[in-house]
DNA sequence: GACGGAAGCA
DNA sequence: TGCTTCCGTC
């Protein structure tokens, strides 16, 4: 299984400001449920709540009342719940950032065939190979490389 | 549980 | 626009 090698590769996941929405749109600055996903598997204290399993981008969510519960505190949503959570999962599936992982209960898979890494265009190559990323030559937290999904 | 339409909200 | 809320259907 390559899901030893994830968790080091986005051991150093972060996102930039930008990768939030900008002031100028309605619901300003709020951060993404893909983004939230991600900062989630990104934790080990995290790991019995939603965590990389199986394939590449393949992830499964352990606890679904608790990542539910976590979403709704970042968003102030108090009545969120996984059904809600869901519905803005399968939301992804038409914009190519998420699909579900059919048979396999609680279980899906980003679309990492679209990553590429901003702001350093001299690594783009490991966007077709994201093991590369391992190698970052800027692996303290001063320099974090920026993943995006486009 | 999973899906997706429909309406609503910021 | 990116959800949130609700719900009928499988």
């Amino acid at each position: 299984t390559k899901t030893p090698q994830m968790a080091e590769v986005y051991q150093w996941f972060a996102f930039p400001d930008w990768a939030y929405k900008p002031e100028s749109s309605p619901g300003s600055r709020q951060i993404q449920l893909w983004h939230f996903i991600l900062e989630l598997l990104q934790k080990e204290e995290y790991q019995n709540v939603i965590a990389w399993q199986g394939d590449y981008g393949e992830f499964v969510i352990k606890d679904p009342d608790e990542v539910a519960r976590l979403w709704g505190i970042r968003k102030c949503k108090p009545h969120m719940n996984y059904d809600k959570l869901s519905r803005a999962l399968r939301y992804y599936y038409n914009k190519r950032i998420l699909h579900k992982t059919k048979g396999k209960r609680f279980t899906y898979k980003f679309n990492f065939s679209k990553v590429v890494l901003v702001n350093y265009p001299l690594l783009d190559m490991a966007a077709n190979s994201p093991f590369l990323l391992t190698q970052n030559p800027f692996n303290g937290k001063k320099n974090p490389v920026f993943v995006w999904l486009i």
